[in-house]
DNA sequence: TCAAAAATAGCACGATCGTTCGTGCGTTTC
DNA sequence: GAAACGCACGAACGATCGTGCTATTTTTGA
């Protein structure tokens, strides 16, 4: 659905047009992209980027994709070369705090969570599914940290899963108003207490 | 600023037109907020409703502030009925907690900070300012918690007042996406955990 | 009761929104 | 060489955006 037409081997266009539009939403979130604006910004005529997609909603579905690529890419693909169980974990929430760092100004998944969580349509849908997949990867993680003895018998997966998830908003928000530094500061300092309470 | 012009005794229009906005930006964002569709929610022309303001920004400042002193009424004041310590901290975090059960459609706080965290202007301003505050008042009630023995003496109180925040943040995330009853059982539990670790 | 003042409506503006349509220019395919 | 196709362009559509200006209505104070 959203792999690229041609496997040739130079950039698409549409690549192009959705490296612009991911930088965009960014700063702006899903709902304040506009198609005249991202053509602008490519360079091209708002005609010529209304084609790749369609309508605005599915150049929208197609950043959100486009940002859950890389978040797999950067945060679990890594973590998976990793053994099964803490290290995995921990190298999966080593990487995310490196995502927030790059993120500051500001992460599509999570505005895009924040702009439609209560609302109904195909975005509410995608990032729906979005973020409980994420969920299931990082409940998957801990369940075999817990299974191979790494974190207590007793480890409330869904919670722990929550905690984590709580931490990383926690940093995107004080580093997005705050500053990376404190907020990055107190992140390490929360989790390495989480770790300790979990750890058998 | 904020104030309304006359203290007279009925709700003046500028309070009736801020109801609306405020329940319009909970779904949409404050930039999602449009003059043309408050006016005909409240039943009035642009112009009018334009006049009560002088600009949108004017207006988002408004609503903004609009959420901040409910919050400060709901959450902060009540609390500070309770005795100084543990008892008013946790008073804190349950009216939060109840705050964030009927703002499970949106709070316009939190989707403030997110839309103009990576931005400048009046609007990232006031909700820098606004968060920064409440932070501060969070870590004035954990700081006499420490001093009265409630908290342990080493206990870090910018780390625990992030900690406290990101289970919030938590809490609304979840609730918006997985429904509050799930949630709200991670966050409780989650604060049960947090208060046992920091408690003396 | 009447004038001053405040509040609201009406109208228009330039800009931008998403979208549609027709067209031309290369490249590929017969 | 001809026909088909992919791609981007420019122009235009109706709608809505925020924001002024000018009446008209409503409220207020003496």
């Amino acid at each position: 659905m959203t792999t690229a037409a041609h496997p040739g081997k130079r950039a698409t266009t549409r690549e192009t047009i959705l490296d612009h539009a991911y930088e965009l939403a960014r700063r702006d979130g899903l709902e304040g992209l506009s198609i005249g604006g991202l053509a602008s910004d490519v360079g091209m005529s708002k005609s010529g980027v209304f084609a790749h997609f369609g309508s605005r909603e599915d150049l929208q579905l197609a950043v959100l994709d486009t940002g859950r690529r890389r978040f797999v890419t950067r945060v679990l693909l890594p973590a998976l070369r990793q053994p099964r169980g803490l290290p995995r974990l921990r190298a999966i929430v080593a990487n995310w705090f490196e995502w927030g760092r790059d993120h500051q100004s500001g992460c599509v998944l999570l505005s895009a969570a924040s702009e439609y969580d209560g609302r109904d349509g195909a975005l509410h849908d995608g990032v729906v599914r979005q973020q409980s997949g994420w969920r299931d990867e990082l409940q998957k993680a801990i369940a075999q940290a817990v299974e191979l003895g790494h974190l207590r018998s007793d480890t409330d997966v869904a919670l722990l899963a929550f905690e984590i998830y709580a931490l990383m908003l926690g940093l995107h928000h004080d580093a997005g108003l705050f500053g990376f530094d404190e907020a990055g500061r107190c992140t390490t300092a929360a989790f390495e207490r989480l770790w300790r309470s979990w750890q058998t």
